[in-house]
DNA sequence: CAGCATCCTGCTCGATACTG
DNA sequence: CAGTATCGAGCAGGATGCTG
């Protein structure tokens, strides 16, 4: 695996892997790619990206989609996936304000591969739940 | 959506959608399934699972895979997912002592989804980097 | 309604040192 | 090698109040 962080070839470069066609790696610590990961999958991104997945949405609606994330939070959140071009926020100015978010083409395609993962997830809860019971019972009893 | 969280059916529990057949919610505050979202998706977690996603690891393998991560944050995540059941430890009791970290079946599932994520955003750096350019261009010039 | 600014708490995380 | 223990800094994140 490739690991140039910047897009730069280092002065030694030697292409170890001729079939290996991407210079971007989410295990290396400064790649672009894994601080966008860490944007993507953050506890709100993911949540404001799946319930953006179902349909545009307002401010307020969102908020109380996303249960439990607060309005700093959730405005932090959005801004940082604007920034990375997963989401736009239109405004529309009336009395009162409304902002529209919606996903863009890239936000669509990270929301359709997070919507597996928590399908998954929320078909495995019996499987999570009994795996925990074992582990405690085990931590109990040595 | 229902979104009872335990399993327990609430008093005034209406059935509001027959064709729904999931009990667990990701976007339910209390809800396991988001809780193992949270422990999945997090920083070390994702990275962790993709790497035991290429095969079993020992723990400073794993150590050096995951560019970044401290001793203590990696055994913390490690006990984490191992207590949801997505990985399996496994203690060779030698001297030098050795440790296995490698995939359960559920965690295989989870990491195939996490690899198209990767992927995806691996594939997208040119895109996000292009967005972030004109996001902060965008705030100089007002 | 849709936010930003401020303050403040506490939990996350990294560094260091020690154990089997 | 594979961790655990402890400590301290810093940032995440909640509460509150204000603006357009």
């Amino acid at each position: 695996m490739v690991t140039v962080t910047a897009g730069l070839s280092a002065g030694s470069e030697t292409s170890p892997d001729p079939t290996d066609e991407l210079i971007s790696d989410v295990f290396a610590r400064d790649c672009l790619s894994r601080a966008t990961l860490e944007d993507v999958a953050g506890k709100w991104g993911i949540l404001a990206l799946l319930a953006l997945g179902e349909g545009e949405l307002r401010f307020n609606a969102l908020r109380r989609r996303v249960q439990g994330v607060s309005e700093k939070m959730l405005s932090q959140t959005l801004q940082t996936l604007e920034r990375d071009g997963m989401l736009s926020r239109d405004v529309i100015t009336t009395i009162p304000p409304r902002v529209q978010y919606s996903l863009t083409p890239l936000g669509e395609r990270v929301a359709q591969q997070l919507r597996g993962l928590a399908e998954l997830l929320e078909g495995s809860v019996d499987e999570v739940g009994a795996a925990r019971a074992a582990y405690d019972a085990r931590a109990l009893t040595g």
